[in-house]
DNA sequence: ATGTCC
């Protein structure tokens, strides 16, 4: 394709080194000013061998300025350790080769203390999906990610298994009418619940978050796109389970997965940019930039990031009450479980900041949940508490294919059929959260046998999604 | 993940 987009390897061919000159070329080039390919890569190229004669022109004075400083630039970050600290990689083979790079620059940083990838792993921003890390006194809000607190919540129903069989039309219309999706959308002002965590002081005391309550309140039990679901299903205990107190059987049950909305998104961007601005690192490492928790900024941030984990929490406290009451049942059990947050924990006797980023706290005896996707099973665990996993496990079955390769390899009809064969009713979502596009869930319970005990199996049967294309009304 | 660019 001769109109590919330029990316760093080109930039490399051209003469171009991994440092803070190729961010900035690679910004430039995203505005996209109406050049062919071939005479981008020209312009970038005599911007590199005559950087002085770039200094007064508009688009590339930027890269011109850096070019020509590069040396005091690199000189100004914080240097990371020659070798990465080693650290434990749970079902390997499955795991992509980016998420490994990812995790490689991450333990070298200079406030690492442990790591581990989960058998669900892959590519993203700063940490890889599905990586844990534990600092020393400092948090990376790309080591939480951008969808701050999310997180699943389940409740088993009192109701047996065959409810679903005799009332699926019934739970369908309930699910319509108590659950929201999609980027943007809320509720009206005359939907709205009330919920105490609207009562966080910093909804007063913090320019940015006051400026976000009311948005906060429109999108208070709403779902959110990609991923997320509100589904019910048919949880199995082939045996009782007496800590959570529920007997052997199957029972009927809500499973959620969803975050903390535009309102965690604006925190996590607004103490992304800022940690970039303090926390100046070499390129490779640039979106794992950190602030010190003994810092003014380092302390606003954990409050914020704590304030978007309770709001996610009673994102799914209101979606799950409200079902619970239109169904009218008593509830036997709930389980959640974030699984994009830092906690302070104990590590190997010492405090740590642990960052879960898509990976589930699996530290002894706690409970979590494990899902598999629209049409494959999920999983209710109780952490073994293994510290080479720095407690956690997988959040889920990791994608096998991206989301635009998954549009353009699957078929519709294919989808149509498993879901068919599996008796499950899909209400939205787009080809790219077809369960083909996602690994194999019992591999990747098998990779992580070490970590988490499987408690009970859900299967998927009434499922809710963002509409395609993530809009929804 | 997010009304997808400050």
């Amino acid at each position: 394709m001769e109109n590919k987009r330029i990316n760093g390897n080109d930039l490399l061919a051209l003469g171009y080194k991994e440092n803070h000159a190729m961010g900035v070329a690679l910004k430039i080039n995203k505005k996209r000013l109406g050049f062919s390919r071939e005479q981008m890569l020209a312009k970038f190229k005599d911007v590199l061998d005559h950087p002085e004669s770039y200094l007064n022109d508009k688009t590339f004075k930027p890269l011109a300025e850096v070019l020509l400083n590069i040396d005091a630039i690199e000189k100004e970050t914080i240097s990371l350790n020659e070798t990465p600290d080693e650290y434990a990689v749970y079902g390997e083979d499955h795991i992509e080769e980016g998420a490994k790079k990812q995790m490689d620059v991450a333990m070298k940083l200079p406030v690492t203390v442990a790591g581990a990838l989960m058998p669900d792993a892959h590519q993203g921003y700063g940490l890889p999906i599905g990586g844990v890390l534990a600092t020393n006194n400092a948090v990376i809000p790309y080591g939480v990610g951008v969808d701050i607190g999310c997180r699943m919540a389940l409740s088993v129903f009192d109701l047996p298994s065959d409810y679903l069989d005799t009332n699926r039309d019934n739970l369908k219309k309930v699910l319509m009418a108590n659950t929201r999706f999609g980027a943007g959308h809320g509720y009206l002002r005359h939907e709205r619940v009330d919920h105490a965590v609207l009562d966080n002081e910093l909804f007063d005391t913090h320019d940015l978050i006051r400026s976000l309550k009311d948005k906060a309140w429109t999108q208070l039990g709403s779902s959110g796109g990609g991923n997320h679901f509100v589904e019910f299903g048919v949880i199995d205990f082939t045996e009782a389970d007496e800590a959570l107190g529920v007997a052997r059987g199957k029972y009927l049950a809500l499973l959620t997965h969803s975050g903390s909305r535009g309102l965690g998104a604006t925190i996590a961007g607004h103490y992304t940019k800022l940690a970039k601005d303090i926390c100046k690192l070499p390129y490779a490492a640039q979106n794992l930039a950190y602030l010190d928790l003994n810092t003014a900024e380092g302390q606003e941030y954990w409050l914020a990031m704590n304030l978007a984990g309770d709001y996610a929490s009673a994102c799914h406290e209101v979606i799950h009450d409200k079902i619970k009451t239109a169904l009218g049942a008593e509830l036997l059990a709930k389980v959640e479980n974030h699984h994009n947050f830092a906690w302070k924990e104990q590590f190997e006797g010492e405090e740590v900041i642990v960052h879960r980023k898509g990976a589930t706290p699996a530290s002894k005896d706690t409970m979590g949940i494990i899902p598999g996707s629209m049409a494959t099973p999920g999983f209710l665990v109780r952490g073994k508490g293994e510290e080479t996993a720095i407690n956690s496990a997988s959040h889920g079955a990791g994608r096998l294919m991206s989301r635009t390769q998954a549009i353009k390899t699957l078929a519709a009809a294919d989808l149509k059929t498993m879901l068919e064969n599996h008796g499950i009713t899909l209400l939205g979502a787009g080809m790219d959260e077809a369960p083909m596009a996602y690994k194999d869930i019992y591999t990747v319970m098998a990779a992580q046998s070490d970590l988490v005990d499987i408690v009970a199996k859900f299967s998927p049967k009434i499922v809710r999604m963002a509409a395609d294309g993530s809009r929804e009304d």
